[in-house]
DNA sequence: TCAGAATCAGATATCGGTTTCACGAAAGGA
DNA sequence: TCCTTTCGTGAAACCGATATCTGATTCTGA
């Protein structure tokens, strides 16, 4: 490979004034310029990015750690930190943890190690003892030196960014929709119990419950895992009641599919027999049988190019101490055949806010 | 941040041994190299990548291009792909391209100028201008100075290591299938015009069709976006037809969930009035109403996997000439009930082989 | 006309590691 | 005992850029 060097000798000037034309420093003379442009382009030269990087401590780079790579959650979102990525002339990094924090700890270290400018990540969910894992996140990010955008409900350190869904509101919504529809005996299918996003999601359940004056009953209320074979499993369980729910509402899309797959199964009409509805809009509600109602996620797109803009101008950010920023998302109740039987289907729209 | 230097000196030694203590170089006394490591620990010292890979040329990074993120496949190879990177302590650096040409090779310039040690890509379709696309993607690549691995049909440059999957026996065994049920008149959807694989698909397609004496009818071949809508809007344009075949071969699942759809609208049974089958057996045809027959791919994963293991062993090894592998990965009928109504699967196994 | 400023380009130090080389000490062989 | 070999270590060169410093030249204005 060519250096500056050969350059420099072939154009018949200092490496100073390559650097300086492939820079696009002024202070250099159009008709060098065009000396070294040509010599450059003769051979096909391409400045070594690592040397670069070693003078100039920046990477150029930015490093996308997520918990699970399948979930066409996170693809959506790489597609945005990507584009904006790009768009700076960033290149992305993407580590996938499957949601194992050991990995995710080990991930961070050599990132450490190979140096990035900065940081998006949405944590793993800790399997158990979740403090101590969110400590020693807490831990491996600070090492990193380096600005960090959270994707996720919670702050992943004191001085992380953050891009964060009302999940609160998200479970609201949903519960509140099936209470206007008439349902007073709802079902909850919950993801795993230590995740943030089901204790959030049921938050806002209870309180549209409450705000409604209804108990919640705690056997309609199911754990289960957050995917589509946990909606399942969890629809059967509830479906085996003598006394079951009219509507469910499911943590996310994938786990309501499950349970409609399960309510046909049992040969249940829906939504006649019993409501569905979910959380996410991934594609594939659109299309299901029947179609699902769910709450729109703000558009993953959006969150993670938004994530990637916030980091980046962190990066180029000319006082370190800036406060840290919080950007909230908001979701949208998508009305579909799941439960509402008529095709008039009301939407309920927010309106998203930066 | 912490150099070398500042932990020689801490040590008590020189930055050559501290060198040596960090990269396992059996050349050291055990009382040094614990005095090193004492060292190494208290200051949270972590050695500098960008310098290290300046000096010794290896970045330990390879890319991965790959045409749409959002696509199941691609997140589904690209974890096989982390895995196997992981394993070996290398990073990977994502890059989509949202199949535009252009964009690639911009990329590709960009992954010139930053330095990767490998690359994994699966081209963009191009528009228009085949031949042009292909021959500047060589050049591409060829800039790269790094080995290979293309993950397509094609190779990508004579030197490129390839994984492929034999996609007409793909096609030949969906239409075999749908013969070996009674059917003579098969519909087929495909995808982009100019697509390399709608082309091998339908080639197997032809196959079938020919070995059992029947002639293909050009009004049941459609072209569409390979995506959801695309087989939603052919599958509506075929349904439209007087003389509509009794069996679909879609190009792939997404395709063929559409045509699903389309088949409810037009208040259709599946498989009694119309039989379809896809490709890729994706999550979503488990569970999708009917769940949908189709040609499995043979796991994403494993091919990500496995292309990443070439480019690493490449990478390593010993001999820059020795001639391009090819690995081909075997497709295998997956039978459901959008195909065959009694629930009696008669799945046709095939073995895969490396 | 000449001091001082502005402009441009080259020499050189530097980033933080690895690697080669040389050297002294210890070990082995005659 | 002396010479050779092996071993462990440090000094210094090097990777390929950028950035600072310096010197030469031209420009400006009193």
């Amino acid at each position: 490979m060519a250096t500056i060097y050969d350059v420099s000798k072939r154009a018949g000037v200092s490496a100073s004034t390559v650097s300086r034309v492939l820079n696009n420093n002024p202070q250099v003379a159009p008709e060098l310029r065009q000396l070294v442009m040509d010599a450059v382009n003769a051979m096909n030269f391409v400045p070594s990015g690592t040397a670069r990087s070693l003078k100039t401590k920046r990477t150029e780079r930015i490093a996308l750690v997520i918990p699970d790579i399948n979930n066409p959650f996170f693809p959506e979102m790489a597609h945005g930190v990507q584009d904006a990525c790009e768009a700076r002339g960033y290149h992305l990094i993407l580590s996938n943890t499957d949601d194992d924090p050991e990995r995710e700890s080990r991930y961070l270290k050599m990132l450490a190690k190979v140096g990035v400018d900065g940081l998006i990540i949405t944590p793993s969910v800790p399997g158990t003892n979740r403090r101590a894992a969110e400590k020693r996140l807490e831990q491996d990010l600070l090492m990193l030196q380096v600005p960090v955008v959270g994707i996720f409900v919670a702050p992943v350190t004191p001085q992380a960014d953050q891009i964060c869904v009302d999940e609160d509101l998200t479970g609201f919504r949903a519960t509140e929709h099936l209470l206007a529809l008439g349902h007073t005996r709802i079902g909850l299918l919950q993801g795993e119990a230590n995740s943030a996003v089901t204790e959030l999601r049921r938050a806002g359940f209870l309180r549209a419950l409450n705000a409604h004056g209804l108990t919640p009953n705690p056997v309609w209320m199911l754990n289960g895992h957050a995917r589509r074979e946990g909606g399942h499993a969890a629809m059967q369980q509830l479906l085996a009641l003598s006394d079951r729910p009219s509507a469910v509402f499911a943590i996310n899309d994938v786990m309501a599919l499950g349970a409609l797959a399960a309510a046909h199964e049992a040969n249940l009409r829906v939504p006649e027999d019993i409501a569905v509805i979910g959380v996410d809009n991934i594609a594939e509600s659109a299309t299901s049988y029947p179609p699902l109602s769910t709450v729109a996620m703000p558009n993953n797109y959006d969150q993670g190019y938004t994530a990637a803009q916030v980091l980046l101008e962190r990066i180029h950010a000319p006082n370190k101490n800036a406060s840290r920023r919080t950007i909230v998302f908001e979701t949208q109740l998508v009305v579909r055949a799941s439960t509402v039987s008529e095709q008039a289907k009301v939407s309920s729209r927010s309106s998203s806010e930066l």
